[in-house]
DNA sequence: CTGTTAGCGCTTTCAC
DNA sequence: GTGAAAGCGCTAACAG
């Protein structure tokens, strides 16, 4: 009836004794340090495995005395979306000094590779632990690369560089975001025929490209019915988005759908009502405080989120098991792809 | 460009000069130990405050020495949604004992208020914490206000007992997550009227009675096309299930939504797919090995869902930080109502 | 290559 | 009421 999930609590010295040696050589194989023959290590090995010794952490951590480093680079420039993980890294603060992790935030042109780059370059050394939205490009990924040779952990966050050696991504897919907007439009349109337009920041974006990508998948396998529109490029501008939008709505009296990819969420609602078209299903991204109204109001159908309270924190754990060299808990620190719709409003 | 979020690392023994007193009087005013004049109190409560001081976690966690223990009380028998609790606590089983933390589950008759109330009873000082799937009656209640009484840190787990005095509930709102089933159905069915069938395990469990009064409030404001039949009460037992879905679609040619508040899945997917009645909008809770298939295929159309991993790890951070006498983040431990639909499947 | 030893910052007795 | 002192289980420097 009752089943228990832990075992015996043994320390370095058990260990030691068990298997001949002193602590310091326990230590030593632990963190695979050199300097055992690797008989030696074999025995340790074998002690550790025997009984499932896992050493404690806090006592670790205490024992190190220096207190972690990470720092965060974030974009420059106001943007709800990181402001919000700001916001959360922040409430974290006392959690993180109970632990004497210090956490900076560096803000950079994370759009200018060369830039984005340099700033990444320059932590070197000062630094256990990097999180960056990164830019994919070939010196972002140098910078990153050499960065992990010189053993600090990344962690790419938002936006990944997949071809990069990058520990983890914190983040979402991209292209089933992208998927999972496109099955919303079709479904909430309801069997209507029409079109759809679609509003993004730019092509040029990967996260942007590949929400297209698979927003578009399933509008032609699964709504044969819904055409889709040329992709408008807003620059995630409200002011460009909203003269863009407003003028394809001139042009098409049956558009029954849109999917808004990035920001300038203002300029599309505006356009929208502007033009009387409240009816159009209108799904776009992330619970901003403006998203959040318009989804009360029902001009927005539902948004795509990735919560940005745990894409923060998820980084940060991600950083410290890295640094900690313990196991990251995969299922917790994947980032979901949350559907919110007026009532599941967090 | 760069702004710090944490700060300086004091000690006690900085505290402890700064005040005048000596290591153990700063950590018993840390505490609100008795034994200290009030005067003393108030100095070293302002040097505190003065420093910002946070205790290193870790070193409180190596001092105490003694190791922690948190019990599980679940419904015994077999069920999919605990089986993943269970199942998420297992994989988290290096984390934990890399805290010295124990974890154990306790099986008992959950639905049965005095089984369930002598189940707690008898826990009574063998444990730091307890999390349990409550039943919200009389006898329970009295049975965890015991438990908080004797100083045992409770939480409970998916299923609330608001009117007890535990300390925290790990789990979703659950009118919320029937109006988000609602607003789902009635979305999905794309504006075509016709009635709204639900199927439920007992309308006396307190969870699923919460989710059909969300369904029909949403029903009843949103969707006058849509007409709500009476509820079918299949004991989450799939046989039972069918029949009774069976005889109901038999009888209403134009049943065009499904709510399946509880179990019983397979049962009421079998009454659909026996019927002919593919094109019925099917919105269900949770995601299992069941539930996903069909939601794949295509039967299922959405899926509510409470994260069981996220509630597994929830209860246990919440549970330590009572111990602690840590703070709580709750932003981090609320868990969110997940729509769940084939692409984001997770 | 391996062992000894001095802490890390708290908690907890035990004295005063 | 208050303080002194002995660890908790590791890590890291130094010695051999």
């Amino acid at each position: 009836m009752a089943e228990t999930l832990t075992t015996a609590a043994l320390t370095l010295k058990d260990i030691a004794r068990e298997a001949g040696v002193s602590l310091a050589t326990v230590d030593r194989v632990l963190h695979n340090r050199p300097g055992v023959r690797a008989d030696t290590v074999r025995r340790v090995r074998e002690a550790i495995e025997r009984n499932s010794f896992q050493p404690h952490v806090a006592a670790a951590e205490l024992a190190r005395g220096r207190a972690r480093r990470f720092a965060f680079v974030m974009p420059s420039g106001p943007n709800p979306f990181m402001q919000q993980i700001e916001a959360y890294l922040g409430e974290m603060s006392g959690w993180l000094s109970a632990r004497r992790l210090g956490v900076e935030m560096i803000a950079t042109d994370v759009f200018d590779a060369s830039v984005l780059a340099a700033s990444l370059e320059a932590l070197s050394g000062d630094y256990d632990g990097v999180a960056v939205v990164a830019l994919d490009h070939p010196t972002v990924r140098a910078a990153i690369n050499d960065l992990v040779d010189a053993g600090t952990k990344i962690v790419t966050l938002v936006s990944d560089v997949p071809s990069s050696r990058r520990h983890h991504y914190v983040g979402i897919d991209n292209i089933a975001a992208g998927r999972t907007a496109g099955a919303l439009v079709g479904r909430l349109v309801g069997g209507r025929s029409g079109k759809v337009a679609i509003v993004a920041g730019s092509q040029g974006l990967r996260d942007h490209a590949e929400r297209i990508f698979g927003f578009n998948q399933v509008m032609a396998s699964e709504f044969p019915g819904l055409s889709v529109l040329p992709v408008l490029e807003g620059r995630d501008e409200d002011a460009r988005s909203e003269q863009l939008l407003a003028r394809l709505l001139g042009r098409h009296a049956d558009i029954v759908g849109l999917y808004n990819v990035g920001a300038g969420t203002q300029g599309v609602a505006k356009a929208l009502s502007e033009a009387g078209r409240d009816k159009v299903v209108f799904v776009g991204h992330d619970v901003t405080a403006l998203t959040r109204r318009l989804l009360l109001q029902g001009v927005m159908d539902a948004a795509i989120s990735q919560n940005p309270g745990h894409e923060a924190r998820a980084a940060v754990r991600v950083l410290l098991a890295l640094a900690r060299g313990e196991p990251i808990l995969r299922e917790q620190e994947k980032i979901r792809i949350d559907i919110v719709m007026r009532d599941n409003l967090p």
